[in-house]
DNA sequence: CATCTATATTGACTAATTTCTATATTCGGA
DNA sequence: TCCGAATATAGAAATTAGTCAATATAGATG
Protein backbone atom coordinates (compact mmCIF):
# COMPACT_ATOMS: atom_id res chain seq x y z
CA UNK A 1 0.00 0.00 0.00
CA UNK A 2 0.79 4.21 0.10
CA UNK A 3 2.77 3.67 -3.72
CA UNK A 4 1.98 6.19 -6.34
CA UNK A 5 -0.82 3.86 -7.59
CA UNK A 6 -2.78 4.89 -4.60
CA UNK A 7 -3.19 8.47 -5.26
CA UNK A 8 -6.56 8.10 -7.27
CA UNK A 9 -7.81 6.62 -3.68
CA UNK A 10 -6.29 9.10 -1.72
CA UNK A 11 -7.82 11.66 -3.19
CA UNK A 12 -11.04 9.89 -3.06
CA UNK A 13 -10.63 9.51 0.51
CA UNK A 14 -9.10 12.61 1.24
CA UNK A 15 -12.50 14.23 -0.51
CA UNK A 16 -15.04 12.06 1.31
CA UNK A 17 -13.35 12.87 4.76
CA UNK A 18 -13.70 16.47 3.47
CA UNK A 19 -17.51 16.25 3.13
CA UNK A 20 -18.19 14.68 6.10
CA UNK A 21 -15.79 17.55 7.93
CA UNK A 22 -18.38 19.82 5.87
CA UNK A 23 -21.30 18.09 7.16
CA UNK A 24 -20.12 17.73 11.04
CA UNK A 25 -21.85 20.83 12.32
CA UNK A 26 -25.52 20.74 13.72
CA UNK A 27 -26.00 23.90 11.16
CA UNK A 28 -24.98 23.11 7.88
CA UNK A 29 -26.33 19.79 8.26
CA UNK A 30 -29.33 21.61 9.03
CA UNK A 31 -29.25 23.51 6.49
CA UNK A 32 -28.33 20.91 3.93
CA UNK A 33 -31.85 18.86 5.61
CA UNK A 34 -33.67 22.92 5.24
CA UNK A 35 -32.50 22.59 1.40
CA UNK A 36 -33.75 19.21 1.05
CA UNK A 37 -37.04 20.04 2.57
CA UNK A 38 -37.73 22.63 0.61
CA UNK A 39 -37.37 20.66 -2.79
CA UNK A 40 -36.18 23.48 -4.49
CA UNK A 41 -33.17 25.91 -4.61
CA UNK A 42 -33.05 28.28 -1.00
CA UNK A 43 -32.17 31.54 -1.57
CA UNK A 44 -29.65 32.86 1.37
CA UNK A 45 -31.97 35.44 3.15
CA UNK A 46 -34.33 32.37 3.85
CA UNK A 47 -31.40 30.42 4.92
CA UNK A 48 -30.36 32.96 7.11
CA UNK A 49 -33.92 33.66 8.85
CA UNK A 50 -33.97 30.08 9.96
CA UNK A 51 -31.32 30.48 12.57
CA UNK A 52 -30.19 32.52 15.17
CA UNK A 53 -27.00 33.43 13.68
CA UNK A 54 -25.73 36.47 12.20
CA UNK A 55 -25.56 36.63 8.32
CA UNK A 56 -21.66 36.51 7.77
CA UNK A 57 -21.76 33.39 9.79
CA UNK A 58 -24.56 31.53 7.85
CA UNK A 59 -22.68 32.61 4.94
CA UNK A 60 -19.12 30.99 5.79
CA UNK A 61 -21.30 28.11 6.79
CA UNK A 62 -22.58 28.36 3.15
CA UNK A 63 -19.17 28.79 1.46
CA UNK A 64 -17.74 25.16 3.70
CA UNK A 65 -20.93 23.19 2.39
CA UNK A 66 -19.86 24.62 -1.51
CA UNK A 67 -16.35 24.13 -0.95
CA UNK A 68 -17.17 20.69 0.06
CA UNK A 69 -19.33 19.80 -2.87
CA UNK A 70 -22.16 19.34 -1.16
CA UNK A 71 -24.45 22.30 -2.19
CA UNK A 72 -23.87 24.72 -5.38
CA UNK A 73 -25.17 27.94 -5.86
CA UNK A 74 -27.21 29.76 -8.27
CA UNK A 75 -27.29 33.96 -8.33
CA UNK A 76 -30.29 35.79 -9.21
CA UNK A 77 -30.04 39.88 -9.14
CA UNK A 78 -28.66 39.99 -5.58
CA UNK A 79 -29.98 36.69 -4.77
CA UNK A 80 -28.14 33.61 -4.47
CA UNK A 81 -29.91 30.10 -4.61
CA UNK A 82 -28.51 27.11 -3.19
CA UNK A 83 -29.70 23.73 -3.84
CA UNK A 84 -27.90 20.15 -2.93
CA UNK A 85 -25.22 18.75 -5.27
CA UNK A 86 -25.37 14.89 -5.44
CA UNK A 87 -22.53 13.94 -6.22
CA UNK A 88 -20.30 14.06 -3.24
CA UNK A 89 -22.94 12.77 -0.95
CA UNK A 90 -23.67 9.74 -2.90
CA UNK A 91 -19.85 8.69 -2.38
CA UNK A 92 -19.74 9.21 0.75
CA UNK A 93 -22.89 7.64 1.82
CA UNK A 94 -21.81 4.75 -0.44
CA UNK A 95 -18.32 4.35 1.81
CA UNK A 96 -20.05 4.39 4.57
CA UNK A 97 -23.13 1.79 3.63
CA UNK A 98 -19.57 -0.12 2.66
CA UNK A 99 -18.54 0.01 6.32
CA UNK A 100 -21.76 -1.87 7.83
CA UNK A 101 -21.39 -4.87 4.75
CA UNK A 102 -18.40 -7.67 5.04
CA UNK A 103 -15.81 -7.11 2.94
CA UNK A 104 -14.70 -8.50 0.38
CA UNK A 105 -17.87 -9.45 -1.55
CA UNK A 106 -17.39 -8.67 -4.81
CA UNK A 107 -21.02 -7.70 -6.46
CA UNK B 1 -41.91 22.69 13.60
CA UNK B 2 -39.30 22.70 16.82
CA UNK B 3 -42.43 21.84 19.34
CA UNK B 4 -41.84 19.21 22.11
CA UNK B 5 -43.15 16.39 19.86
CA UNK B 6 -39.71 16.78 17.71
CA UNK B 7 -37.27 15.64 20.69
CA UNK B 8 -36.27 12.33 19.35
CA UNK B 9 -35.56 14.15 15.41
CA UNK B 10 -33.45 16.26 17.61
CA UNK B 11 -31.68 13.69 19.34
CA UNK B 12 -31.44 11.60 15.84
CA UNK B 13 -29.98 14.40 14.28
CA UNK B 14 -27.36 14.99 16.88
CA UNK B 15 -26.12 11.49 16.80
CA UNK B 16 -26.29 11.44 13.38
CA UNK B 17 -24.00 14.86 13.46
CA UNK B 18 -21.66 13.16 16.13
CA UNK B 19 -21.16 10.36 13.90
CA UNK B 20 -20.06 12.74 11.25
CA UNK B 21 -18.36 14.56 13.17
CA UNK B 22 -16.49 11.24 14.42
CA UNK B 23 -15.29 10.20 10.50
CA UNK B 24 -14.37 13.46 9.76
CA UNK B 25 -10.44 13.08 10.18
CA UNK B 26 -8.57 11.42 7.74
CA UNK B 27 -7.08 9.44 10.69
CA UNK B 28 -10.11 8.04 12.12
CA UNK B 29 -11.74 7.57 8.56
CA UNK B 30 -8.84 5.47 8.15
CA UNK B 31 -9.06 3.36 11.18
CA UNK B 32 -12.42 2.58 10.48
CA UNK B 33 -11.32 1.75 7.24
CA UNK B 34 -8.47 -0.49 8.13
CA UNK B 35 -10.79 -2.23 10.73
CA UNK B 36 -13.49 -2.85 7.55
CA UNK B 37 -10.70 -4.40 5.57
CA UNK B 38 -9.61 -6.57 7.79
CA UNK B 39 -13.10 -8.39 7.98
CA UNK B 40 -12.33 -9.17 12.02
CA UNK B 41 -11.92 -7.19 14.80
CA UNK B 42 -8.35 -5.41 14.74
CA UNK B 43 -6.26 -5.14 18.55
CA UNK B 44 -5.32 -1.52 19.08
CA UNK B 45 -1.58 -2.33 18.64
CA UNK B 46 -1.83 -3.42 15.50
CA UNK B 47 -4.01 -0.13 14.56
CA UNK B 48 -1.20 1.76 16.52
CA UNK B 49 1.57 0.52 13.80
CA UNK B 50 -0.58 1.14 10.76
CA UNK B 51 0.08 5.03 11.48
CA UNK B 52 2.74 7.52 12.54
CA UNK B 53 1.29 8.95 15.54
CA UNK B 54 1.92 8.25 19.40
CA UNK B 55 0.21 5.35 20.97
CA UNK B 56 -2.30 7.85 23.23
CA UNK B 57 -3.34 9.78 19.98
CA UNK B 58 -4.17 6.75 18.29
CA UNK B 59 -6.60 5.86 21.56
CA UNK B 60 -8.13 9.00 21.70
CA UNK B 61 -9.41 8.79 18.33
CA UNK B 62 -10.46 5.22 18.80
CA UNK B 63 -12.32 6.45 22.04
CA UNK B 64 -13.92 8.87 19.69
CA UNK B 65 -14.97 6.50 17.01
CA UNK B 66 -16.19 4.58 20.05
CA UNK B 67 -18.14 7.34 21.57
CA UNK B 68 -20.23 8.35 18.50
CA UNK B 69 -21.04 4.22 18.21
CA UNK B 70 -19.00 3.38 15.12
CA UNK B 71 -16.97 0.89 16.64
CA UNK B 72 -17.17 -1.32 19.96
CA UNK B 73 -14.62 -2.95 22.22
CA UNK B 74 -13.84 -6.47 23.14
CA UNK B 75 -11.21 -7.10 25.59
CA UNK B 76 -8.92 -10.22 25.34
CA UNK B 77 -6.00 -10.19 28.32
CA UNK B 78 -4.64 -7.22 27.45
CA UNK B 79 -5.92 -6.79 24.27
CA UNK B 80 -8.56 -4.63 23.14
CA UNK B 81 -10.13 -5.65 19.82
CA UNK B 82 -12.30 -3.27 18.02
CA UNK B 83 -15.18 -4.17 15.27
CA UNK B 84 -17.49 -2.04 13.65
CA UNK B 85 -20.67 -1.60 14.89
CA UNK B 86 -23.08 -1.04 12.37
CA UNK B 87 -26.53 0.73 13.38
CA UNK B 88 -25.29 4.27 13.82
CA UNK B 89 -23.24 3.92 10.28
CA UNK B 90 -26.74 2.34 8.96
CA UNK B 91 -28.55 5.88 9.54
CA UNK B 92 -25.82 7.94 8.80
CA UNK B 93 -25.49 6.55 5.49
CA UNK B 94 -29.41 6.41 5.62
CA UNK B 95 -29.34 9.80 5.90
CA UNK B 96 -27.19 11.15 3.51
CA UNK B 97 -28.63 9.38 0.90
CA UNK B 98 -31.70 10.88 1.70
CA UNK B 99 -30.25 14.22 1.13
CA UNK B 100 -29.57 13.09 -2.66
CA UNK B 101 -33.23 12.62 -3.11
CA UNK B 102 -36.51 14.33 -4.18
CA UNK B 103 -38.16 14.79 -0.97
CA UNK B 104 -41.76 13.81 0.06
CA UNK B 105 -41.58 10.34 -1.75
CA UNK B 106 -43.51 7.84 0.39
CA UNK B 107 -41.53 4.91 -0.16
C1' DC C 1 4.11 -10.53 44.70
C1' DA C 2 7.11 -8.20 41.30
C1' DT C 3 7.18 -6.97 36.91
C1' DC C 4 6.20 -6.57 32.08
C1' DT C 5 3.01 -5.48 28.30
C1' DA C 6 -1.08 -3.33 26.38
C1' DT C 7 -4.15 0.28 26.79
C1' DA C 8 -6.16 4.43 28.86
C1' DT C 9 -5.99 8.96 31.15
C1' DT C 10 -3.99 13.62 32.36
C1' DG C 11 -2.13 17.92 31.43
C1' DA C 12 -0.02 21.09 28.42
C1' DC C 13 0.58 23.08 24.03
C1' DT C 14 -0.50 24.29 19.21
C1' DA C 15 -3.65 24.47 15.42
C1' DA C 16 -8.19 24.73 13.59
C1' DT C 17 -13.05 26.14 13.92
C1' DT C 18 -16.81 29.14 15.11
C1' DT C 19 -18.58 33.37 15.76
C1' DC C 20 -18.90 38.25 15.70
C1' DT C 21 -18.29 43.29 13.99
C1' DA C 22 -16.91 46.01 10.41
C1' DT C 23 -16.34 46.51 5.62
C1' DA C 24 -16.44 45.36 0.73
C1' DT C 25 -18.83 43.87 -3.40
C1' DT C 26 -22.53 43.39 -6.62
C1' DC C 27 -26.79 44.05 -8.58
C1' DG C 28 -31.38 46.53 -9.18
C1' DG C 29 -34.12 50.58 -9.06
C1' DA C 30 -35.04 55.66 -8.40
C1' DT D 1 -25.39 57.73 -11.50
C1' DC D 2 -26.47 57.14 -6.75
C1' DC D 3 -28.65 54.44 -3.13
C1' DG D 4 -30.35 50.38 -0.88
C1' DA D 5 -30.55 45.45 -0.37
C1' DA D 6 -28.27 40.86 -0.59
C1' DT D 7 -24.22 38.49 -0.08
C1' DA D 8 -19.28 37.92 0.69
C1' DT D 9 -14.75 38.87 2.84
C1' DA D 10 -11.41 40.34 6.51
C1' DG D 11 -9.82 40.34 11.01
C1' DA D 12 -10.20 39.35 15.89
C1' DA D 13 -11.76 36.75 20.06
C1' DA D 14 -13.37 32.51 22.07
C1' DT D 15 -13.87 27.71 21.85
C1' DT D 16 -12.71 23.14 20.41
C1' DA D 17 -9.66 19.54 18.47
C1' DG D 18 -5.26 17.08 17.80
C1' DT D 19 -0.98 15.85 19.54
C1' DC D 20 2.62 14.41 22.71
C1' DA D 21 5.15 13.19 27.12
C1' DA D 22 4.27 11.44 31.42
C1' DT D 23 1.64 8.59 34.23
C1' DA D 24 -1.99 5.35 35.62
C1' DT D 25 -4.39 0.95 35.22
C1' DA D 26 -5.21 -3.87 34.34
C1' DG D 27 -4.08 -8.28 33.09
C1' DA D 28 -0.33 -11.91 32.29
C1' DT D 29 3.70 -14.24 33.80
C1' DG D 30 7.79 -15.39 36.24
Amino acid sequence: MNTVIDTPQIAQHDALVACCKALASPIRMSIVGLIHAANEPLCACDIEQSFDLSQPTISHHLRILRDAGIIAATSRGTNVYYHIERAQLVALACCIEQFTQPNGVSA
